[in-house]
DNA sequence: GTCTATATAGCGATAGAC
DNA sequence: GTCTATCGCTATATAGAC
């Protein structure tokens, strides 16, 4: 069950190695300045090719931006692929889990990413949804079906697993990420914990098996 | 306690009837199409003046963007204030005050306001944690409070009600902001329910007095 | 204070040579 | 495929008349 099959929509299309030039720098450009505010010119010159070469690899802005922006979709997957803790205790477990999913939610980057997506989400809804089937879905999805295993073994009493991974993956974000994306620095390692230990705590005790 | 003094920078300055009418076409036009595709020719348009009376009310754009902004936290406050339901038992208050807060939350206009004010806050920082402040801040203070009373009542077990609320908010929130923010239409009543009635139950169940 | 008209600059996208 | 040069348009902001 850990190692499912990728669904054609995660495999990864080929660029051509000007087209990759071009990708990372209009990454770069798009994360710092935002959609709008970063020009085709700007991206072409960073990228250190022409506007007229940029245009031949991506019919216009919109279509690169989406190229990025999908790109970044893949590689979230990839780095939440590791979220396995399939031995410890529950509560062991979920702190493991929670810390994990915590820094990758307030890695530098994937703030960034978040920020633009949600900015760009009203110009481009397609891509904002685009966006949660690739990330946040398939993360509460990989929750639910190990919370649904631990119940299964009686660590937990756990009606609903969809559920309880969004109350779960809910608390351990907090208000961190909003914070984040709101210009404050990125919380001090204790302050993450402490969240992630109150939350753990919180979700243990509040689905303790019933016969204990 | 519920009645405190408003703060100095929560007062609500002035503004003329021209410069009333100028904020109401843009803040409309900021919902609406984002704080870069908005051009004063639009918001002069919309607001039935020439250009040049709009900059002799506001010295550029930025500047008539902030006013909007701050504008937008007063309202955000004075809507938050009702929250109180100091009578109810734990678990039916907790619901109520829930399904409040996230319909105050999913409301269209307060969503316009949430993605654009994260889509600026890279270029405005001040803005972004002004906003914060004005808002999430002020909500988890009047949770923490509802929260520590009820504690010291003995209803519930709280170690650190700041934390506490933190964590029933987020669970509240779940993932329907995002989704909201990200192009999904709100979620249904029946939806919502099921989210705070998970939340609330969680919660009581988590923080319930040590001594049952 | 409010208008019309305009200055100045940057935008996305393309033409045409090589 | 890649370049230089440019088109056509729209942006923010201001000048000058009333």
């Amino acid at each position: 069950m850990a190692a499912m099959m990728k669904p054609a929509l995660a495999t990864k299309p080929a660029f051509s190695p000007k087209a990759e030039q071009i990708l990372s720098a209009a990454k770069a450009a798009f994360l710092r300045d935002g959609y709008e505010p970063t020009s085709m010119d700007t991206v072409a010159k960073e990228a250190g090719v022409s506007k007229a070469t940029l245009y031949a690899h991506f019919t216009s802005k919109e279509n690169l931006f989406a190229a990025v922006v999908a790109r970044e979709c893949l590689r979230h997957v990839e780095m939440l692929e590791r979220i396995e803790e399939a031995k410890l205790p529950i509560a062991e477990a979920l702190e493991e889990i929670g810390m994990a999913f915590l820094d990758f939610l307030l890695r530098p980057e994937v703030v960034a990413v978040h920020r633009i997506v949600i900015g760009a989400a009203h110009r481009f809804p397609e891509m904002g949804r685009a966006f949660y089937e690739a990330g946040p879905t398939k993360v509460q999805a990989i929750i639910a079906n190990f919370l649904a295993d631990r119940a299964e073994k009686g660590e937990l009493s756990i009606p609903d697993p969809e559920m309880a991974a969004e109350l779960f993956l809910a608390m351990m974000k907090g208000h961190a990420q909003l914070k984040s994306e709101l210009g404050y620095g990125a919380p001090s390692p204790a302050d993450k914990e402490r969240t992630v230990k109150a939350g753990v705590a919180l979700f243990v005790r509040g689905y303790a098996p019933v016969g204990i």
